[in-house]
RNA sequence: GCCGAAGUAGCUCAGCUGGUAGAGCAAUUGAUUCGUAAUCAGUAGGUCGGGGGUUCGAAUCCCCCCUUCGGCUCCA
């Protein structure tokens, strides 16, 4: 392989353009195309080259702000008409033209009035803006290839002409600065690699991800659906998706139960004293439903369930030798959340939390919270995730006035948190600020099979409810405390979960979640009657399977369980009959060949047991 | 909520500049009874998302609303 010719630079450590001068005892390194530091330089470079092409086929348009993102790059442009995708095509075409070019990309420095003069002449009142909130000093670097020029802190590629794989992939609206009252810009994403074969590999994972997506998987597997005579962000279950429900429920109370939890349930509506007390008409109205008036009272319904566990608490005198107290529940809650945002499974307005209650006091916290770090990622486990991110949220220092709770529950909550992590030895990502006014969380995000993560687990302590609602517990000193209260969900919502889970698995669902386990093809009709005493003890064995009794000959019956990726296709015909066997297909494998049904279900039991996540039998 | 795009049969989609809808799959009926990924033939299905308007005439043009999609913001 030729050697790669160096792109950029670092000195001490830092990028900077190819050719910057070094000074003496610096240490200069070069980098290639192929390093991850490139290729975010790529991405830069490659979105003032989309400005460079919108600029020139639109005149007057004004430009914003272009970074380069996770898996690409975008640009903001305030455009005389709105672009649409058709433009795509004229934007990339013009790119390529310029790239071709070759044009150098130069950097320059300008003096503050310099840069401003020159941004005035050309009308850009966006740049303009971001010179004097983003530059401090008298002094600005831009970038200028051809005719465009950029306030840009660099680093850039040399020249144009490094810029051939690129591949524009949307446009849609952004506002300026991130404010929903400001403009709303129009936002040109796209992505950028090296080498064709980097880009063509990006794009065959963006292929992949869309066939992945449970929205379309949810309709060819028939496991839910949304639909618009009946409310937008509300989840239909269908018999396999439900079916696929209550084998996750039923696992998540079994180990609620042997992990000390009990569990409760609770109204799906409460009276405005509920919702008045817990503080959420004042913080949180506007992502609850409009109350119901009942009997000159008004009822909401519920947004959260930790009212309602606080309510239980509070219906009898607690001692300290009660807690700690843990209650679960699989609450469904409604919330008003803002129609754009609604997305298949994973953005919803009634959902059902994994939720769960740990009233506790203040000695019993640093184990509690170890126990629920330890029990969400089995938990994750046990479905097949292996990789997480963790983020612990915590309360901006500068700001400690508008935090419920005292200073001490915060320190302490703090602590524990952290200790919790490091006795676990888990990397996290500490997030200064991010902390909810009632506490402070960890949060956790599985991988999945795209690598991508999406958040499940939240930990949160609610310094906020407990104080509101005067819970108490009598001490060993005969005087009342204020308990802890830790809220937690493991799995998130049961609906967005499972909307990870089909995209995780591609719907090739681990055979103790398959929503059917296996299907029976018998030969023809006079197959039939052996096929349904299979059915039969299939069943009784708990195995999940359906019977093909249609008209239709193997193939077809076939095709269509294969298509509806059944772990497990019997066939049964005259030979099986007569021996009392079975012959088997996994999915994707084709025939395996002959079985006895003893031997059958007795594997497949240690696969469904063990989790498995493969349909191997051994 | 905001910006843009879209909505035609259960599903995926076609229907050019206005002249009263079409395919494949699915469904259904009949025949076929088949050895490892689509048996053949027939039938039925749509006030073209909803409402209003323009027009002799609207799936097609205009307005309002609903829903979905791509994002922004937000979040389990």
């Amino acid at each position: 392989m030729d050697k790669e010719k160096a792109i950029l630079i670092k000195i001490n450590g830092e990028l900077r353009d190819l050719g910057t001068p070094a000074g003496p005892g610096d240490r200069v390194e070069e980098v290639y195309p192929h390093s991850p530091e490139a290729l975010e330089v790529y991405r830069h470079s490659a979105s003032h080259l989309l400005a460079q092409a919108v600029l020139e086929l639109f005149p007057g348009t004004q430009y914003g702000v272009g970074p380069a993102v996770e898996n690409g790059f975008y640009y903001d442009f305030l455009t005389a008409r709105p672009l649409a995708e058709s433009d795509l095509d004229a934007i990339a075409k013009k790119m390529a033209h310029l790239a071709r070019q070759n044009l150098p990309i130069r950097r320059e420095l300008w003096s503050k009035e310099q840069a401003r003069e020159h941004f005035r002449r050309q009308g850009q009142t966006l740049k303009l803006e971001l010179l004097e909130e983003k530059v401090a000093g008298d002094e600005v670097s831009v970038y200028r290839q051809g005719e465009f020029v950029d306030l840009c802190r660099g680093p850039h590629l040399g020249a144009t002409g490094l810029l051939q794989h690129v591949k524009l992939l949307s446009v849609a609206a952004a506002y300026w600065k991130g404010d929903e009252r400001s403009h709303s810009l129009q936002r040109v994403y796209g992505t950028v690699f090296p080498d064709a074969a980097a880009l063509a590999e990006h794009l065959r994972f963006l292929q992949e991800a869309k066939e992945r997506d449970h929205r379309l998987l949810g309709r060819q597997l028939d496991l839910f659906s949304l639909q618009e005579e009946a409310g937008p962000g509300l989840v239909y279950w269908h018999p396999k998706g439900a079916r696929m429900r209550h084998v996750i429920e039923a696992y998540w109370k079994q180990r609620h139960y042997e992990g000390g939890y009990e569990l409760l349930y609770t109204p799906h509506i409460g009276r405005e004293w509920l919702w008045q007390t817990s503080g959420h008409l004042g913080f949180y109205k506007d992502s609850m439903y409009a109350p119901m008036a009942i009997d000159e009272m008004n009822y909401y319904l519920k947004p959260m369930n930790c009212p309602f566990h606080i309510m239980v608490y509070k219906s009898s005198q607690r001692s300290y030798r009660d807690l700690p107290l843990r209650w679960a529940e699989l609450g469904t809650v409604y919330r008003y959340e803002r129609s754009g945002t609604l997305h298949g499974l994973l953005r919803v307005r009634g959902f059902t939390q994994d939720d769960a209650h740990i009233i506790c006091t203040p000695e019993q916290i640093d184990d509690e919270i170890l126990r629920v770090l330890d029990f969400s990622l089995d938990l994750l486990r046990s479905f097949g995730f292996q990789e997480f991110k963790i983020e612990l949220s915590v309360r901006d220092p500068q700001a400690a006035g508008k935090y419920a709770g005292s200073d001490a529950m915060w320190v302490q909550a703090e602590a524990s948190l952290v200790k919790a992590l490091s006795v676990r030895q888990l990397a996290y990502q500490r997030m200064e600020g991010e902390a909810v006014f009632y506490g402070p969380k960890i949060d956790i995000k599985i991988k999945d099979a795209l690598g991508r993560f999406w958040q499940c687990t939240t930990i949160q302590f609610d310094f906020n409810m407990s104080e509101r609602f005067g819970m108490k517990y009598i001490g060993a000193d005969g005087a009342a405390h204020q308990p802890y209260m830790v809220h937690r969900a493991l799995l998130g919502s049961l609906e967005r979960f499972f909307g990870v889970l089909i995209e995780h698995y591609r719907g090739f669902f681990p055979l103790w979640l398959a929503p059917v386990q296996a299907v029976i093809a018998p030969l023809n009709d006079d197959c039939l009657p052996y096929g349904r005493r299979v059915l039969e003890e299939l069943r009784r064995a708990g195995v999940r399977a359906e019977l093909d009794a249609r008209a239709e000959g193997v193939n077809r019956k076939i095709r269509d369980a294969e298509k509806q990726k059944v772990p497990y296709i019997l066939v049964l015909g005259p030979q099986e009959e007569k021996a009392g066997n079975l012959s088997y297909r996994i999915h994707g494998q084709g025939d395996k060949g002959k079985i006895a049904l003893s031997e059958f279900l007795q594997k497949i039991k240690i696969l469904v047991e063990g989790k498995s996540q493969h349909y191997e039998i051994q």
